[in-house]
DNA sequence: CCAAATAAAGACATAATTGTCTTAAAATCT
DNA sequence: AGATTTTAAGACAATTATGTCTTTATTTGG
């Protein structure tokens, strides 16, 4: 329901968010983490970078950064960047009928991609790293540079 | 957000719903009347017989008709047949630490996609076309055939 | 039985998505 | 300046989704 491509930007960016305090980190570290192929990323980081979430930096300890802070970032900057949810505002069969109201299928669906942006919209990429409670962290990278050596 | 193919199909069941009082309706019929191109059509009528969702019939007077009656059709049936929204039970990326519980991003991601699956569980064909006080029909076609001449 | 209507089946074409590989450009460090 | 590290860019390949076309099988009605 959401694309590959899309799933691997949010690896990406919830991985960064989880880092951003150790500065700059490359595709290779980025890719190993989040498990997906290294190259595919590379094109995928691309990407944010042009949309405005990622700042390349080349060279040694170059790698990627965000942009804003991960309060400010959230899943539906993300998704909505590579993978756009297209909400339905007018009658896909270009009816006239329908041009000031959607059919009760269309209606239904529109519905359903607005609470899905809602859901979206209301996710930062803080709240995938900062779970206080949680039972278990964003993934096992996270935090770990973090953790108390015990 | 949702395919092509599966936006075709809740057209045509939509239509075929509001038209089984009328019995079997032709594949150029369909199409015509939801406007998707033909032959494409035709592919996509087979894979909802082939589901068990609707009984083909050849030869003069036969097309295809519902196998239920639209109040025990559901959006989510039709969905699930053509593109089945692939829930995240485990962790995409086989961290062993996720076996139990999924990391928050993806725990996120499959409450989207849990609410997308109830909104769809929870709309029948027969919600799509009986709309008491809606202001517009399903379509041009709903009901075309049933209303009175006036 | 024959002709017409219709779905069924499958070959083929096009475009988008996903993935790989190679080279170029830039930044850093010595 | 030169070597190294890293992103940037773009060519190429494989797969899937979408769409078209032709032929075959089945059913109905005369």
């Amino acid at each position: 329901m959401i694309s590959q491509t899309a799933e691997y930007s949010l690896r990406a960016m919830a991985y960064l968010a989880d880092q951003m305090p150790q500065g700059y980190r490359s595709t290779i570290e980025v890719a190993t983490a989040t498990k997906v192929p290294t190259p595919y990323l590379s094109k995928v980081l691309k990407r944010l970078v042009d949309i405005g979430l990622l700042k390349g930096q080349r060279g040694p300890g170059g790698g990627f950064l965000l942009m804003r802070t991960p309060e400010l970032i959230t899943v539906w900057d993300v998704v909505d960047a590579v993978e756009p949810i297209k909400r339905i505002t007018t009658c896909p069969l270009q009816l006239g009928s329908h041009a000031k109201v959607l059919c009760p299928l269309h209606r239904k669906l529109d519905n359903a991609l607005a609470q899905l942006e809602k859901a979206f919209r209301e996710t930062s990429l803080a709240d995938l790293i900062n779970q206080p409670g949680a039972p278990q962290p964003l993934c096992d990278f996270v935090n770990s540079q973090r953790l108390p050596l015990s």
